[in-house]
DNA sequence: ATTAATCTTGACCGTTCGGTCAGGTTTATT
DNA sequence: AATAAACCTGACCGAACGGTCAAGATTAAT
């Protein structure tokens, strides 16, 4: 039952085009029209291989879901806080900038409160958090990072490796400016996770 | 040339609509005719305050862009960066827990590149980011601070602080929770204080 | 070579969008 | 009381939306 290789092709071309629609203008924003003409087919062959806007949307979700997911790895890896947490910190800096239009896609898809992929948020995500949460728990009961509530520091590390990427693009585009060089990216990451780890007692 | 306290009482409900269905639709999403519903009033008497849709977003972002302004006030009264950042910390993160709906709106409208307000944020934040760099170096400089790169400190402060108010309703609203306690909010907002202070080497 | 399955697409549909407007009503001014 | 200014609103408009469909073109299976 292995998919036509037309089918494949013209799939991806067409997520291709919705990643970059969506990202610029958002799920409401977004038009079948504006993606058919990103993807150079006719709107009516959108609807034949993804049957909706929705679906068509849902998938592209999917995909940056499961990246984003992928990325915490490190996190699992490591058995000290230090490696942990510069480990995701990093991965989760370095998969933005890689991919900034799924970024954005994400983001606002979490700032609108995830209506559409609620079930996979509440089930997946929340069982990654508290694992997440059991085992900087078990750092602090080792004494070898400082009294705090992990959960707040998991929004915290995640507000800013997600909005940075965001905040990044954004201001090259206003300015007209370069992209940050791989020189100021690598200095803005240890910076972030300087500041996080001696934050939270795990250095000096 | 005092207006009228029809306009007046008109303009405000108007404007409270707008920014419960901006903030839960985004701007796309937002239309004028739930508004109008929102607002009890018929659409063609929201076209007769404000000409159009965008005309009313504008008004909306203006009177959030002061507030957030405003609210480093206290980064300019302090002199010290213990009490200038954690005021400024705490300042946000009240206002984004006391207008969560401003917030979204405010954190939407940023996401997409601030495609309405790029003049303003070209000009009036560029100037008002410029001058808290200037600040930071000092402190760099006189050794109250550790060396780092004050732009990134910014980036991740505002990243923190915008998005943790975010987080935290998106969640509050799946889990059907209550909001966070005073006494919760109170904790996170200390320890995001505690993490960033001690962070780059003012604390401790 | 024939049939079946898959793919392609212009034309079209009902709905909703932001916005307009004429004409009536209410409020302010004199 | 009369006039003017401001306010109100149901009905309407062209445009754009997501989605459909029938009929033809291409590819795969036999």
């Amino acid at each position: 039952m292995r998919k036509n290789q037309i089918r494949i092709n013209n799939e991806r071309r067409i997520l291709a085009a919705a990643v970059k629609i969506f990202a610029g203008y958002g799920y409401q924003g977004a038009t079948m029209r504006k993606i058919a003409e990103e993807a150079g087919l006719p709107k009516a062959n959108l609807h034949y291989y993804f049957q909706t806007k929705e679906q068509l949307y849902r998938q592209v979700l999917d995909g940056i879901f499961k990246d984003w997911l992928a990325a915490a790895n490190t996190f699992d890896e490591c058995e000290e806080p230090v490696e942990a947490l510069r480990g995701y910190i990093e991965t989760k800096m370095d998969l933005s900038r890689k991919r900034p239009l799924e970024s954005r896609i994400w983001a606002e898809e979490i700032l609108r409160g995830a209506p559409l992929i609620q079930d996979q948020l509440e089930q997946t995500l929340a069982a990654w958090l508290d694992t997440r949460v059991k085992r900087i728990t078990d750092w602090i009961n080792k004494g070898t990072i400082q009294a705090m509530n992990p959960r707040i520091l998991m929004y915290m590390i995640w507000a800013v490796t997600q909005h940075f990427a965001d905040f990044e693009s954004q201001i090259r585009a206003r300015n007209q400016q370069q992209n940050l060089s791989d020189e100021q990216f690598t200095e803005a990451k240890k910076q972030v996770v300087q500041t996080i780890l001696k934050g939270i007692g795990a250095l000096d």
